[in-house]
DNA sequence: AACCGTTATGAACGTTGTTCACAATCTAGG
DNA sequence: CCTAGATTGTGAACAACGTTCATAACGGTT
């Protein structure tokens, strides 16, 4: 079909933003040099991509994929809930640290102000939630679908909130060691109070 | 003395971009109509201020200063312990929704790839942690002073996550009551361990 | 009143993302 | 195999941005 061709320059667009992102940071892309190394005019982007930030929201759908197999995987071996809980902290802090840079674009990427983040992408970002739903689905067997689902965003958010200060240049850095022992802790009561 | 005219217009430089950031949000602030409005040239902001970024710390610092008077309110009538946690987090919430605009900048703003946030900035951010030292010292008497403060900013991360996810555009909109409760419950859950 | 350091000015510059007229390429029908 | 029409590639040009700088206006001191 002739989608191929026009695919396989969207692919190279894509690699080349991810390593840039990854390199130096989604603040540092620029259309320019994304089209020279992957070959292209300037104006092949706007035939692949309608804009810069469709570019790199596909750069971080990809993102989003690779860090639900890091969550996925460390549920692997079918831990008891409260296990599974840490398991998942400690996967996300892992998943953020070896990909600082494109886990930071997942969420200091903004929209121009006339357009909102296609749905299609929303739904991609919420898939984070629901890996922790099993868990405290078992260890609340009596949450409905709805409080568990609004459970696990606000545990998400928690973790994902002392992860992302403690790798912001805003505050001075952190031991890891100190910052794995808080996560542990910060998880921990959480676990204790789902089975309460 | 001389300094005083200089000091005129950086006042009037920080009202105006105040404003700007709070209508319109930190990324539509714009060095010509920031000027414009205050009723200087363009060039006048370099005088006045470093550049773009030291002008929008200057407004950072007000809200800082701001923030840190509304959770000092909050205990204000020296509530127990527990109670003051519960507090803080509520006058966190309630801050962060008053001034949306201004509250993200804190967070949302990232200084260019060459340069570093000042000292006498990264300190004013801390302060924000300081205020959670006080109850956690009386829940946990046994904390050294250090882990007082590792803690209180584990604390704070957890919230402002909770809070900062859930103002932003990137998940659906979430109700405030469920909000409301979602923190509370986290915030019971973290003191009913620094009590254990 | 004359001098000089300080502040104000806005045109000009370099760097962005994005567009668009034009060229190259590809596809399909004869 | 050739040609017409559609699709894709190209990079100069554009508008918007932060920042600079030569020059003008100002203000205090002698």
């Amino acid at each position: 079909m002739a989608e191929t061709k026009r695919d396989a320059l969207r692919r190279t667009l894509v690699d080349v933003a991810q390593t840039h992102i990854r390199l130096r940071g989604l603040a540092a892309l620029r259309a320019r040099d994304v089209t020279k190394d992957a070959g292209c005019a300037l104006g092949s982007l706007y035939n692949a991509f309608e804009d810069l930030d469709l570019l790199i929201l596909a750069v971080n759908s990809r993102t989003l994929k690779r860090l639900d197999s890091a969550l996925a995987a460390a549920l692997s071996d079918a831990p008891a809930p409260a296990d599974a809980m840490q398991n998942l902290a400690r996967a996300y802090l892992s998943f953020a640290v070896d990909n600082r840079q494109l886990w930071a674009a997942l969420f200091d990427h903004r929209m121009p102000a006339d357009q909102t983040i296609p749905d299609w992408h929303l739904k991609e970002h919420e898939i984070l939630f629901s890996r922790l739903m099993v868990p405290i689905a078992q260890l609340s067997p009596a949450l409905d679908d709805q409080t568990c689902a609004l459970r696990a965003r606000t545990i998400f958010s928690a973790v994902h909130g002392i992860v992302k200060l403690s790798l912001e240049d805003r505050f001075v850095a952190l031991h890891p060691d100190a910052l794995d022992s808080e996560l542990t802790q910060m998880v921990e009561a959480i676990t204790i109070q789902l089975q309460s």
